[in-house]
DNA sequence: TCAATCCGTATC
DNA sequence: ATACGGATTGAC
């Protein structure tokens, strides 16, 4: 109904009486005199698009694609062209465009279509995936001359991959065939530089290309390795940061064709290149990728659209591989790229696991210094003979929570009952939740006044180690106090994950601490992401014929960290799809989560859901500061019911923005799900 | 009898 | 949301 080009419309729109519209006062345009237009209002119920008569003055500047305003139920509101047709449908009569805002075409038709395919997936409306789509506009910008290209002719295409699917993969990239693939990268492999290379072939074939990452790190990584690949002037870069005006002039260049490649964040995905030939990205397992803002579209299912309405190529590239990425290879959808166990074991640095023998910490005293196996301590004492070492740790100050030493006993607040926590080690301890310092703390349980910390920030193992190794240099990396690289030079490097400084050759080693704590999380996706991290963080270690070494620290026969000593993120994937298959949950079946007050909940578990269904709950969410966070009513329908269920939760909300209730916080196929 | 107010409905 | 219309209520 609302699809810009489909055909049933179109013979609708024959069949139409196709009245010469009531003859406006003043002309309107002679030729396509309807615009139809995508209204910014945030209503569920009136998500679809409204027709206004287009003044002749307006004729040439409202294109489809065009910003314009409108008089809506009384005001002025923004919207976009969608499409420009003879004749209205809508019975009564129309108004006119209020005003062209600009000539400027921010809104292409195949990015409409994507804008609507991603808001039905997602249970949410246009307006709000549109506002993903185009960023404000800065008319400074637009007025500005562009700049004169810096652009070369293209080199010749390269060959990256190492292994024989991928080289095939980029061949038939190269004679322009939409082919798509998951590439599970192995630690040798240089990532940037790779993909580059796949966009370069998309780029001589005359095509565009969107590769999206998760933070701006690596954008800055992956802008590198583009120019030096592609050459100057052949792409930009697109992320939020850049700042209104930097950003307005990435993407005018994207949208007027003058560039045809772009590489940056979630805001790239929906970047308006033109004739794309392929779609990528990098570590889809990370929760970056996923859209924070109502209605949570996911960076991967966005692209993956896009290359299915496009035909175009895709690829998906990471370490660590996502339920979601092996189900498209097992589906046929996409073939794998990676490397059998012996290639492996030589591109991945060698994995073990320490701390199976804990008696031998008592007898070493810079392993009790540092609370560490005395087999991880010995890999990295010779590890930094040779070079800087990595130790990992959870994010600082991340679940934190401090027990009685003598019976384990969770300390609560005396005020709130708030879990104690500590953020440094010269700070007293305090409620996470109301803050109070706790002076005179004494255990309810058992009396015990002595506190431990079950959990080690980074800046307790930084300090712990420090003592282990009093001649090594220790530096501290976290997402605030962010180091992007360190020399060769022996030095111990804590990082929390998604924050370690990648090392000049390579790390010596990498200790990955507290493994356990990653894995205790209850969420769906503990497992994978807790492979994903070290997996990771492995990647940024010498591969094992130089000597490299990954130590977990943790059990050994959990199959997480046996799939990161293997190396082995596809037999995992696997593994973890088949789990989900049995007890399913996404993407082996279809989800939904619905979060509200629970007498908001209990309504809809009457309603006429598509069968075959499946709701569980509502359970009561846990309470945030001591705030009651609400109930949660996950819906599962079987994957193929999936639009059905998306339909479904779409006239729900109509309805309730019809009754002038308030919208429901709704998540198909949530990136996190706790239970 | 008229205005103030409430509710329902449409928004092109 | 906001604007409008029709029904409802209450005061003169």
């Amino acid at each position: 109904m609302v699809s810009t080009n489909d055909v049933p419309e179109q013979l609708a729109l024959l069949r139409t009486r196709v009245r010469p519209t009531k003859v406006a006062p003043t002309g309107v345009a002679a030729s396509l005199p309807v615009a139809r237009v995508a209204v910014d209002v945030p209503l569920a119920h009136l998500d679809r698009p409204f027709d206004y008569l287009v003044p002749e003055a307006m004729d040439a500047d409202a294109r489809p694609g065009t910003r314009v305003t409108v008089r809506f139920a009384g005001r002025q509101v923004s919207g976009l062209v969608l499409e420009r047709v003879g004749a209205s449908e809508h019975e009564g009569s129309l108004g006119r465009l209020a005003r062209a805002v600009s000539p400027e075409v921010v809104l292409r038709p195949d990015v409409a279509r994507l804008v609507r395919q991603v808001a039905d997936r997602c249970a949410g409306t246009f307006s709000d995936v549109v506002r993903l789509a185009v960023p404000p506009r800065h008319a400074r910008v637009e007025g500005r001359e562009p700049k004169p290209s810096v652009a070369g002719p293209l080199p010749p295409a390269q060959p990256r991959f190492a292994e024989p699917d991928g080289q095939r993969w980029v061949d038939a990239l190269a004679e322009g065939r939409p082919v798509r693939a998951v590439w599970s990268a192995p630690a040798t492999a240089d990532v940037p530089r790779t993909v580059a290379a796949s966009v370069l072939a998309v780029l001589r074939r005359g095509r565009g290309a969107v590769v999206c990452v998760p933070d701006a790190h690596d954008v800055a990584r992956f802008d590198t390795a583009f120019t030096d690949v592609l050459g100057p002037g052949q792409h930009v870069v697109l992320t939020a940061d850049l700042g209104p005006s930097a950003r307005y002039a990435a993407f005018l260049a994207l949208a007027r064709g003058q560039v045809r490649a772009v590489v940056g964040t979630r805001a790239a995905a929906f970047a308006p290149v033109h004739d794309l030939g392929l779609v990528a990205i990098w570590d889809d397992g990370d929760d970056l990728h996923a859209e924070p803002r109502a209605p949570y579209p996911h960076v991967r299912e966005v692209l993956l659209t896009r290359a299915a309405d496009a035909g175009c190529a895709a690829l998906l590239a990471a370490h660590a591989r996502t339920c979601e990425a092996q189900h498209l290879v097992d589906s046929g959808w996409a073939v794998s790229i990676e490397l059998d166990a012996t290639a492996r074991r030589t591109a991945w640095p060698r994995g073990q696991v320490g701390g199976s023998d804990d008696r031998a910490l008592a007898r070493d005293a810079a392993a009790q210094a540092a609370r560490l196996p005395v087999d991880a301590l010995q890999v990295v004492r010779a590890a930094l003979e040779h070079g800087p070492v990595l130790v990992q740790v959870p994010r600082a100050g991340y679940r934190t929570a401090l027990s009685c030493q003598r019976c384990h006993e969770p300390a609560r607040c005396e005020r709130c009952q708030g879990p104690l926590g500590q953020s440094s080690p010269d700070t007293a301890p305090a409620c996470r939740w109301c803050g109070t310092v706790a002076e005179q703390w004494r255990c309810r349980e058992c009396g015990g006044a002595r506190l431990r910390a079950p959990v080690v920030g980074r800046g307790r193992t930084a300090e712990e180690l420090g003592r282990a190794f009093p001649s090594v240099p220790v530096v501290g990396a976290s997402g605030e106090t962010r180091t992007t690289r360190v020399d060769g030079t022996p030095r111990l490097v804590v990082a929390t994950p998604g924050a370690e400084p990648h090392a000049d050759g390579g790390y010596a080693a990498a200790l990955l601490m507290d493994t356990w704590l990653l894995l205790a999380r209850p969420d769906l996706r503990t497992a994978e992401e807790s492979v994903r991290r070290w997996l990771n963080a492995s990647a940024l270690v010498r591969p094992a014929g130089e000597g490299g070494r990954v130590v977990l620290v943790g059990d050994p026969a959990d199959p997480a960290i046996q799939a990161v000593v293997r190396a082995d993120p596809v037999g995992f994937a696997r593994r973890e799809l088949a789990d989900r298959q049995v007890a399913h949950f996404p993407p082996a079946v279809r989800l939904a989560s619905i979060e509200a007050p629970l007498d908001e909940l209990l309504p809809l578990l009457d309603r006429p859901w598509p069968q075959p269904c499946e709701l569980l709950g509502p359970v009561a969410l846990p309470e945030q500061r001591g705030e009651d966070a609400g109930s949660r009513l996950v819906v599962r329908v079987p994957r193929h019911r999936g639009p059905a269920l998306a339909a479904a939760l779409r006239e729900l909300q109509a309805g309730r923005s019809l009754r002038k209730e308030p919208t429901l916080r709704v998540r198909v196929d949530p990136q996190s799900l706790s239970f």
